[in-house]
Parts: structure tokens; C-alpha cells; sequence
DNA sequence: GCGCGAAATGTGAGCGTTAACAACACGAGC
DNA sequence: GCTCGTGTTGTTAACGCTCACATTTCGCGC
């Protein structure tokens, strides 16, 4: 269409061709009501012969709205990540919001500063922050000046607001599920520390044990890695008196099931598991996970909703905190004791 | 550090605060050879003490280059997209550039021509899409003028490089396996149709199993979802002379081994299973699954290899194709006819 | 026909940065 | 002393857009 030697058109080459002034190229763009319906048209059509497209960039530094939101997260590649970015950019999107992102490989302090940094640079609207770790919830101390910031799943994140599903609520359910069942007690395959949502589903899973008057049994840990669950099941395949176990996510959940397929120890015949997250593949273990479901949706919309409003109130560092609510999911993992 | 309540501080802010005009400043920022050390050390200072940040939007607009590459990509929640995403993520910002993302819901062609659009008018230097489907090729064909594209795992993309993982080598890698463990003839349950992976696997398969003069069972075929497996798991149970079957993703192969569980179809005792992708569970399937790794690190690496290069050349268009290998992992689900 | 308000359009400035060029200081070489 | 080149710094003009305001056009009542 256009010949890609020369410069893009710019909005002045589109007035030349409709014979106004930029400035009403501007308001058709813009929508601006005061536009006779004749000069609307001969503009429209001049833009699309021209193959003319607005710049952004021009119009970001003028209005200083970049409508460009930064999202900060950590290995996308993991389900819960990538689920929560995915509803964060759909919410985004829908609200006329970009999506910058900056995954990081590791979560320090330096590596959130530094993201916020370069985010900052690039003069996004606002930040949402997925950072599920202690250290990160901590880095989120030094923010750049003047951009609102919301963290999910950053437990008690400081001054900014936050949006988490709640791990306590979510734990709770699967112990209580468990005891009802006549489960005498609930072992747990936590994840790893310094991970916040490892924490809250160990004090959840802690609480409602105390709550029930039954005793706290010792504490397995994992990495949230199917092979470190594999490791945990191997050892409680060992145990005696184990005959139900809360796992922390269902990635180790498919780890435990497989050592104790590989031991002959009968799910839920014998122990019964849970898991936490419901992967779409949890459906189809064996036997199929009874689990936790989290609205990752939910929470991305959340998000966005509580940061647009910081950023049209223009009310910085307004501590809002946003629960967004688990549901238990009863497949065939779990059974009466 | 700064009062919040007035607007931040810019280059002019900088070079009063440290007695020399703006462009001292610049050069500093941009590590201009010629500027005096003390000279420099003044600019640090003031920039220090006035928490300022340059605006990099300005300077887009004037350099025309926003070290920003827009990513186009549907569904990242899925491992696939989702690790090409991470890895394309890594290898940009590794170069020192931004990614701005939008996930698609579905792709149609107007859904990727808009988002492209998008992106166009956001002055992203370059784009990757990450369209594995037949359709959003097809949408590659109207391209906005005078933005370099490369095109990932999108098949025989018109007129702009691609990047992809030799799924056809993939499939062949599964099925000459299979043989060579002595198997008749390997079944194959495909992804849907539409689909680009799914089509150069249907093709391996096909290929590799004419090649060995053997008959080419009728096809099943799934929508890649570990429920679409089940279902092909449970008509393959209910078939006598089955004994292989390569099945298009390793989320589906999850689905077919728990259909071959619950009909008490011996896995790989009666029918051996394979599957595609080597996502982190497969390790931990009942029986660990036999699979083909993908390298989305290494497509990443290279996309934006590939695109940097068009935009540093600022040759559009050229047409060059990477194929990044496969590589069989062998586990438990297979075994000697 | 005239005046007036509202609608439609145009004009100029400025957003914060970099590029291009001009200007200046300084020491070497004649 | 003067020229010249080199290194360092300053000045001015873009980049492409929107904002605020100025100006023109139009419809309508008297």
C-alpha cells in the first residue's frame, strides 16, 4: 500500500490530503463530537489511503498516559504465573490498557528494584506486581515515585494494595474435607519457603488441624517441582499410620501419586491426597485429584480494576486488600478413612 | 525521596541542579565518550538527588526506536505457548529490549490484523507472533507496513522468517521408535485441526510410517485437552490389534493413559504410549511418559535473533527460516511389542 | 438584513528527549 | 603570537501529537 522506503505518514500528511488541519485529524481520531459528518469522512478516507496509523509514542508524551500498564512476574512458565498474567492482560486489554512484561528468573530485591526501574523509564500508567515471595513482597519497599502499584499474591505487600486468593481459606477446605471424612489427621507436603501461598496453605492446614483438636503431624517440604513431590511420597509411602495428605500443589501431588503407585500404597484406598491449584491436568490423574481451584481470572481482573482506579483517582498508595475466594474440588483422590 | 505531589523531574531539572545544560545530561545518560569525569560525577550526583528517571517515551519519539518488541500469542496459558512466551521474554530483554503482549483468545484473522495493529500504532520496533494455527498464517499476510516480523511456530508464513521446532522430525523421531521396538504399526491421536503442530505431527506420523512400508491406522483426533485424550483413550481400549500410540501433546497422552487405566489396559505391557511436548509432569505420568522435547528456549533465543538482526539491517522482509531440533526422551510408557 | 451563540475548524505552543551544529578552551607545533 | 586540531560544552531545532485558545462558519430569531 504505502511505499515502505519513505517515512510513515504522519497526522499532518492526513490533513494535507483531507484538506483540514491536523488538529481536526486529531478529533476524528479522537472522537471528538464537534466534527461535521462530511470532514469526518473525507479524513477516514484519507487515512486509509495513506495506510496512516496514530503514534502512540507522540501521544504518550503529550498526554502523559502511556495507557501501557507493567506487569512484573516470575517464571511464566508455571501454571499459577501464567494463568494470573494471562487474566491480568485479558482484564488489561479490555480496558483499553498495554501489557509490558518483565519476567524475572530469580526474585530478589535487586531484580524487582531493577524492573520497576526500567518500567518506570518507560512511563507505564501503573504496575501490577506477581510476585508470590517474601523477598519480593519486600523489594516492593523502594517503589518509583509517582506510579501506582498494586502486588498479587504478595501476602502483606507493604504500602501498596494487594489481590490474593485466599491460601488460609483454600487449606482449610481440604483439611476439612479430609476430617470429615473421618481422617484422623492430614499430613502436609508444603511448598517452599519464602514462597507466601507455601505459607498460607501451611497455616491454614496448621489452623484447621488446631481448630479440630487434632495433633500437627511433622511437616514435608517440597519445591513445587512434580520430582520433589515424588520425593515426599516416597518417604510418607514408608509411614505407618499416614492416611491423608495435603499437597501443596497438584504438580507434586502427580509426584506423590506416582511414588505411591510405584509402592503399591492404593489412592484413595489406602492414603487419600489432595492437591491445590487444579491444573487442567489434575482431572486425569490417577486416580483424578480432589484439589483446590483458584480463579486466576478473578484475580487478574481484580487487579486491573484496583489499579485503574488508582490511576484515575490519581489517589496513590491507597491500601486496598482484595480476597479472592478458593473452591474445593472432590474428585476421586480422596475417601472415607 | 522526592515530593510525590509535583511532577517528576526532567533532564532541564537535572542539568540546573548540576550547573550544565540538558545535553551534558544526555550524554552522560547515554555514556557519551567525551564528557569530563568531574563533569560526569556532578551530573550522577544531581541525578541521584533528585531521583530522576529519564523518559524514555521522549526519547522514542526522537531516536524513532522504542526498544520495545511487540509479542502477539494466543492462550499463554497453555506450557507451550507459555514457555516460547518466557523464552522470547528472556532472550529480548537479554538485548536490552522491552516486550509489550497480547494474548489472544481466539485467533482469527481479524483478531491478529488488530493486534498487530495495536502494536503498530504503539511504535514497537518489531513484532514475533506466536500463531500456531492456520488462520492467524493466513493474517499474517496484511501486515502493517514498516515493522519487521518474525513469525513463530506458523508453518510456511508468507512472506516473513520463521522459527519453529521440526515437528515433523518430532513425529518421525516418535514413530521409528516405536517400530524399532517391534511394533506393527503405531496409531496416532492428532491435535486439532487447524492447527499447524498438529498437522506437521499427522505428516511425520504418516510420513515415517510409509517410509517403513507399514499401514496407516485411522486417524483420532483430540483438541490438545487431557479430556479430548480420554475420549480417544477409551475407542482405542475397545480396539484388538492396538499395541502403539502416538498421541499429539502430552496433556492428551494424560488422558488416554487414564482411560487405559480404568479399562484395565496395561500400559506398556498391552499398548505403548508416547506423547509430545515433554512438559515437567511427564516425568511423573503413570507410567512415565516416553515423549519429544521441545526447546522453546532455544525458538526464543532465536526469534529474536532473527528479528533483531531485520531491525539492525533494517532489511524487511526477508525470508528466513530456523528449525529447531527435537529430541526423543525415552521413558516407562514404552516398551518392546 | 443583522446579530448572536453554538458548532466547526485552525493556530501556536509545548511535552522531554536526541541530533546536528556551533562555540569555546586548551595544548602542540610553527 | 598564531593557527590548528581535539576534546568538551552549549544552542537550536526537530520528533508527532494534544491542549488551549483564536477564528471562522452556520443556523436562527427578530
Amino acid at each position: 500500500m504505502t511505499p515502505s522506503k519513505e517515512r510513515l505518514p504522519v497526522m499532518a500528511d492526513v490533513a494535507r490530503l483531507a484538506g483540514v488541519s491536523h488538529q481536526t485529524v486529531s478529533r476524528v481520531l479522537n472522537e471528538h463530537p464537534n466534527v461535521r459528518a462530511e470532514t469526518r469522512t473525507r479524513v477516514m478516507d484519507a487515512i486509509d489511503q495513506l495506510g496512516y496509523r496514530r503514534n502512540l509514542v507522540a501521544r504518550a508524551l503529550v498526554t502523559r498516559h502511556s495507557r501501557t500498564l507493567g506487569v512484573v512476574s516470575f517464571d511464566t512458565t508455571l501454571y499459577g504465573p501464567a494463568s494470573t498474567v494471562y487474566g491480568i492482560e485479558q482484564a488489561a486489554r479490555a480496558a483499553g490498557y498495554f501489557i509490558s512484561i518483565v519476567s524475572l528468573k530469580s526474585i530478589d530485591r535487586a531484580g524487582v528494584r531493577d524492573a520497576l526501574g526500567y518500567l518506570a523509564e518507560q512511563a507505564v500508567d501503573g504496575i501490577v506486581v506477581v510476585a508470590p515471595q517474601r523477598s519480593a513482597a519486600r523489594a516492593l519497599a523502594d517503589l518509583p515515585a509517582g506510579i501506582p502499584v498494586v502486588a498479587v499474591e504478595c501476602g502483606e505487600a507493604g504500602e501498596v494494595s494487594t489481590v490474593s486468593v485466599d491460601q488460609i481459606e483454600g487449606a482449610r477446605l481440604v483439611v476439612e474435607h479430609l476430617l470429615g471424612l473421618g481422617h484422623e489427621t492430614v499430613w502436609h507436603v508444603s511448598g517452599p519457603s519464602g514462597w507466601l501461598e507455601a505459607e498460607g496453605r501451611i497455616h491454614g492446614w496448621r489452623a484447621a488441624l488446631s481448630d479440630a483438636g487434632r495433633k500437627v503431624p511433622e511437616l514435608l517440604s517440597g519445591d513445587w517441582s512434580p520430582r520433589s513431590g515424588y520425593e515426599a511420597g516416597r518417604r510418607l509411602a514408608g509411614m505407618e499410620d499416614v492416611t491423608a495428605v495435603f499437597v501443596a500443589n497438584d504438580q507434586m501431588a502427580l509426584g506423590v501419586l506416582r511414588a505411591f503407585a510405584e509402592e503399591g500404597v492404593r489412592v484413595p484406598g489406602r492414603i487419600s491426597v489432595a492437591g491445590f491449584d487444579d491444573i487442567p491436568e489434575s482431572e486425569f490423574f490417577s486416580p483424578p485429584l480432589t484439589t483446590v481451584r483458584q480463579d486466576f481470572a478473578a484475580v487478574g481482573r481484580r487487579s486491573i480494576e484496583v489499579l485503574l482506579r488508582q490511576i484515575e483517582t490519581r489517589e496513590q498508595r491507597v491500601r486496598e486488600a482484595f480476597v479472592v475466594p478458593p473452591e474445593l474440588v472432590i474428585r476421586a483422590s480422596t475417601s472415607p478413612a
